[in-house]
This record gives C-alpha cells, sequence and structure tokens, in this order.
DNA sequence: GCGAGTTAGGCGAACGTTCGCCTATAATGC
DNA sequence: GCATTATAGGCGAACGTTCGCCTAACTCGC
C-alpha cells in the first residue's frame, strides 16, 4: 500500500497550511479563486482522501450506524428484513453513513455488547428490527444516550422512537375485501399472544369483524406458531368444523402460512378462492408467482427503512424530528386467492 | 453523554502512566501484580473503553469489513444469501472484526465506490458474494493492495481467492439420485449461459449422464430467468414433449424453480415424485414445509462463510492461507419430491 | 491619509491511542 | 561489594484530522 497522502502532502503542494486545506475542503472558509484552485488540483493530483479514524476521533463520530436484528434460528428466511435491510443501507450512504451488522445472539448479554459499541465509539446510533413485547434492546440503547430508532413498535408506553407499518388496518383491510367478496364466516390464522405484530394485526380482524357486525366464532381465531406447516394443519381443523361453523374465507398474518393453508384448501378437494378465499401478509415475492396468486397486505418496505434513516439522521444532527413515531399504512394486493372467478389461474 | 473515560483517566487512579495502562490492557509488558490490579479495578471502577477511532487512527486499521453484494432487484429473496452474511457477521466478531454493508449500486462508478473505502480508511478488507463471470469488483479491490474474499467464483484465469460450493458435483448428485430411482429420461432447467454457477451446475448434469451412459435430448435442457413461473411454464413444455422423449425426472438449480415444476406437473394430472421427479438446490426453508417435501441440494453455507472470515483474517494478519480458494461439497437432501412413494405426503 | 471593520489564511492545540526508547531499581554473578 | 544484566514502568512522539484564535493585509468612509 502506497503512503498515505494526508492533508500536509497537498498543503505542501498547494503551498499553504494544511489547516487552510482542511477547512476548504469543508467550505468552512473563505479563499481566493486562486488559493482554491490550487489545492483542489493539488487534491487531484495527489489523489488525496480523507482518512476517516482521524476524522473519527477528531470528531468523536464513526459516521457508523448499528444494525442489530434477530436472524431467524429456524431458518426461515425473511423478505421484509432484507429489503428493509437494503433500504436503510441505501439511505444512510446519501447522508454519509454506513451500516454496521451485529445480530443478536442468544447467548451474550445485551448489555454489554451496546455498551461496547457505544463506549468504543464505534457507532452513533442504532437502528433495531424484530422488536417485540418488552423488547430491552432501545431501553439499554436509550439509558447510553445514543440515538435509537426501531422499525417495529414494543407497544409498550415507553416512547422510543420508530417506524412501523400499520397492520392492524392492514388486516382490517384485507377482512374487509373477502367480506366484500361476500364471505361472512371468516377464520384467522395469527401468531401466538406474545407477539406483538401478531396481536396489532388480529385487532384489525375485530375491527373489520364488528363493523360488518359479523359474529365470530371462537374457533376461528387460531393463534399459532410456524409457517407453511402451521398453515396446513390449522386449515384442515378448520375445514373440519361442522357446516354451518366451517369458514369460507381465511386471513393470515404471513404469506407462507397462506401457502400453507391454500395447500390444505386444496387438499381437501376445495377450490381455492371461489370456495375458500386466503389472503397472506407481506407480499413476498413468492405471493405473486405462485398460482392461484396470493391476495396480500403489502408493506411499503422501503418507505419505512426511509423514514427510520431520516429519523435517525435528524436526532444524529442533535435536532428533534417532526415526529419521533410514524406509522405507514400498508396496501392491499388482490390476486386470485381471495376472488370468485379462480379458474383464471388454472392453466 | 458522560465525558469519556480515556486511558489517561485510568492511569491517574491506578497511579502509573497512561501508557503503561496501554500496555498493560494488551498484554505487551510485564508488571507487578499489585500494579495490574490497581490498574484492573481503575479500569472496572471506571469502566473504561478504549476508543476505536483512536486506536484506528493509531494502528491504521479499522477492524472493519467491507460486504457487497447484489441486492435481487426483482424483489427475489435470497436465503443463502442472507445466512451467508449471518455466517460472515458472527464469525467476524469472533476476531474482533465487524460487517460493514454496501450494495451494489447499480448507476455507481465502482472502481470510485471501492477507492473510497480503501482510501479513507473505512475499511480493512472486502467480501463479495453474488460474483459472475468477469466480475470487475475482485480485481478492481486487488488493485488497491487489500484483502478481498469472495463467496463464489468468477470462472476465469485470475487467482482470486475464493471459498465456493462445488455445484457441478452437487447437480452431479442429484442426477445420480433420480438415476438411482430409476429414471433414465432427466431434464435440466438452468440458468442462461451468462450465468456462471448455471454453467456450472450443468456441467454436473452433463457428468452424471455421461457416467450412466443416458442419451440426452437436447430439449431437455432448458436455461432460462426467472423462479417459480419459469419452472412452470418450462415444464409445461417438456411435458408436452411426445410420450418417448417427455422427461420423468426434472432436476433444476433452485429450489423456487422446481416449486413451478411441482405446480406445473399438478396441473398436468401427474403424480410428483412417482412419475415425475423434481429436485431443486439450496435446501431453502420452503424446500422442507413444502408438500410433498423437496429433493435439493443443501450448500454449507455456514461452513462457506466460516472459511471466507477465516481467510480473509489470515492477509488482514499479513500471512498467507493455506489455500486461496476453497471448495465445499454441498448435500443432498432426499424428500418426496423424487420419490415414488408419493403417497406418503397425502394427508 | 488615518482608524475601524473586514477578510484570507496561519498557527497551536487537542482528540485518545500505540510504539519505541529510555531510566531507575532490583536481581545476579563473582 | 562492585560491575553486569534483567525488569518495571516512564516518557516523548506520532497517527491525521478539526477547532478556535490570531494576524496581516486589504477595503472603506471621512
Amino acid at each position: 500500500m502506497a503512503k498515505n497522502v494526508t492533508l500536509k502532502d497537498v498543503a505542501r503542494r498547494a503551498d499553504v497550511s494544511y489547516q487552510t486545506v482542511s477547512k476548504v475542503i469543508r467550505n468552512q472558509i473563505q479563499v481566493t479563486p486562486e488559493v482554491r484552485a490550487r489545492i483542489e488540483s493539488a487534491i487531484a493530483e495527489l489523489d488525496y482522501h480523507p482518512n476517516s479514524a482521524a476524522q473519527n476521533l477528531r470528531t468523536q463520530s464513526s459516521h457508523l450506524i448499528g444494525y442489530s436484528w434477530q436472524p431467524d434460528g429456524q431458518n426461515h428466511s425473511s423478505p421484509v428484513l432484507e429489503q428493509f435491510q437494503h433500504s436503510i443501507v441505501e439511505c444512510a450512504e446519501d447522508f454519509g453513513y454506513h451500516i454496521l451488522l451485529f445480530p443478536q445472539r442468544a447467548n451474550r448479554n445485551l448489555d454489554s455488547i451496546y455498551e461496547e459499541l457505544v463506549h468504543t465509539r464505534r457507532v452513533d446510533g442504532f437502528i433495531l428490527s424484530s422488536i417485540e413485547y418488552n423488547d430491552p434492546r432501545a431501553p439499554i440503547i436509550q439509558r447510553l444516550n445514543v440515538p435509537v430508532v426501531s422499525f417495529g413498535r414494543s407497544f409498550d408506553d415507553m416512547d422510543t422512537p420508530y417506524v412501523d407499518v400499520d397492520g392492524r388496518t392492514g388486516m382490517a383491510t384485507a377482512v374487509r375485501h373477502v367480506i366484500e367478496q361476500g364471505h361472512q364466516r371468516i377464520a384467522i390464522l395469527g401468531w401466538p399472544d406474545t407477539s406483538a405484530s401478531g396481536t396489532d394485526r388480529l385487532a384489525g380482524y375485530w375491527d373489520a369483524m364488528a363493523e360488518a357486525e359479523l359474529p365470530i366464532d371462537p374457533k376461528w381465531i387460531v393463534r399459532g406458531k410456524g409457517e407453511i406447516d402451521y398453515g396446513y394443519e390449522a386449515t384442515h381443523q378448520l375445514l373440519d368444523l361442522p357446516e354451518k361453523r366451517r369458514p369460507t374465507a381465511i386471513v393470515t398474518v404471513l404469506d407462507t402460512i397462506a401457502i400453507g393453508v391454500i395447500q390444505a384448501v386444496e387438499a381437501c378437494g376445495l377450490e381455492v378462492g371461489r370456495e375458500v378465499a386466503v389472503t397472506g401478509f407481506d407480499d413476498m415475492p413468492v405471493a405473486q408467482h405462485m398460482r392461484p396468486g396470493l391476495t396480500t397486505i403489502r408493506q411499503p418496505v422501503w418507505d419505512v427503512g426511509k423514514a427510520v434513516i431520516n429519523m435517525l439522521i435528524t436526532f444524529l444532527s442533535g435536532e428533534q424530528p417532526a415526529a419521533r413515531q410514524i406509522l405507514l399504512a400498508p396496501e392491499l394486493v388482490v390476486r386470485e386467492s381471495s376472488l370468485g372467478s379462480a379458474q383464471e389461474y388454472r392453466a
């Protein structure tokens, strides 16, 4: 590696003091056009790039943002988180920040990890995802006086800054949609009540059912874990109900659960769409390519990432954002799995 | 934010010089047990953490590794890359390194991005994934005299260090497996010949077919783009062949392509497994949960990540690794989609 | 033509480490 | 008991910036 080119090298060549070069680069000072030109050409000729370690030391900031996510132990992949990560990386870059990764390792003392990162000044702020009830991370970080913004809410009374998608409204939209398709007996496959977003989405189901004044059979509300197999098994249970209580529509909190539902519906010899409407959540890539196409709720993930970064950058510049808690509306994507004319997708 | 605790603060409290504290922390010096104890308790009492910006400046290294990947524009998710990323993050952490993200942005001048990162001393080395033929990234980085290790090969004559999975052998294993199940007319759904890994995997198909002395109908070799829909449509074409030429087994280069295959096979009223064997590639989460379960080739992704990090760390410590190019063997995972007794999975 | 205000740019100091060299004291050999 | 070596720990310097203050020169009004 060639020797480092420093401010002093540039200064020598441009025949000014190195501090002047520094200021000129950052437009902190007025100089004659002639001097500026000399400096600029010296920079170009020497291929000078400021050393970020020195900048960090001096300015006491790293221009790095830590991103903590919960890697899924079950080897499930998460397109939403994948896209979220992508969005924060690109948006942060536009502000001159980079994203530093560190997963939530199960067997580690949380406090010490964050303290370490903060005290060693490796990162200027944090972004969290996979937030759950009583998530300890945000409070820990806030106690360290470091800005943090999360994707998702913990639904506690803390005022941790977050950006989230309004799952409740999203689910209500899905339910309203199947009601419009003429369904009345509607079941929901949700997540256990330990899941914050699961509970939120379930609330949307209640909202829409109440609004339409439809009765709810307790059997229609299933809260379980898993993905395809969970959907498959739960659906068998639902379809085993006596005919009068058997749901004609099944909404779910995740696309992959809906895949299991569809498989079970087809295994029972029923037609997805016409006989049993099915909806998913997240609009995973698979949703638009499967047959039948899956009606689902698309989260504005890119916008979430953008909003998270904007809020964090605001904090980092010492200001207060207009809103500390932002809720974005998801969008209903209608495909064949919830429509009556199910023939369409049969090749 | 409380004032920074520095070496000097610790030194003052332990009544030694601050340089001594530094050396004691890094075990660069012998001190009496008594002095060591004084220093250690001072560190604990003051909650001292070394400032990494200062360390970086002094040591001319950032303990950061840049990771460049190709975010999939088509909004396809990639469980393999997701897991790879996770593995390098954790393995790097064990060596005191962190991972810095930067996606391949289409409309950017590559050279300048990498130069920027290197010259500003933001990263000490690079990891690349999604390598293709004539991938420009590794050469650019190597020209900057910075260590780089990639996940995947470009199959050129450069000796860029890499760790890759032996897709050729993997595909051959899959083909041998279906041959053992009694199949003779075997088709492959591959990727276009611009895809390096696609071509590699196709070679494995030829290997196994030649080995078994089975004739190959040119129509059986399909090279296309896409996932579920590609598999679906290509399969329809294959099944439309006259009966004598119609394949009874279809191997693919990706699980999601296989999903499309299975849907098409079922749509044609054929039974997956007994009548048409299907295999995927990657062992995505969905493969084990779908019905029928998908026979597939599992890549040892975690091991790849570990090997990549180990190699890069070796380079970073100025040594040469035992091997600059490592090929890991994938593993056949047999499920119902390639087995005759397809009844099993029908609930 | 002189004092006041403005401007270009210089200069010392500091951010918190690590590194290499130096010195004082203790231990050892004879 | 004196010269010699080993050892604990001190000290100055440097890494490459940014920041604030300072000064010299130039502008302008009268």
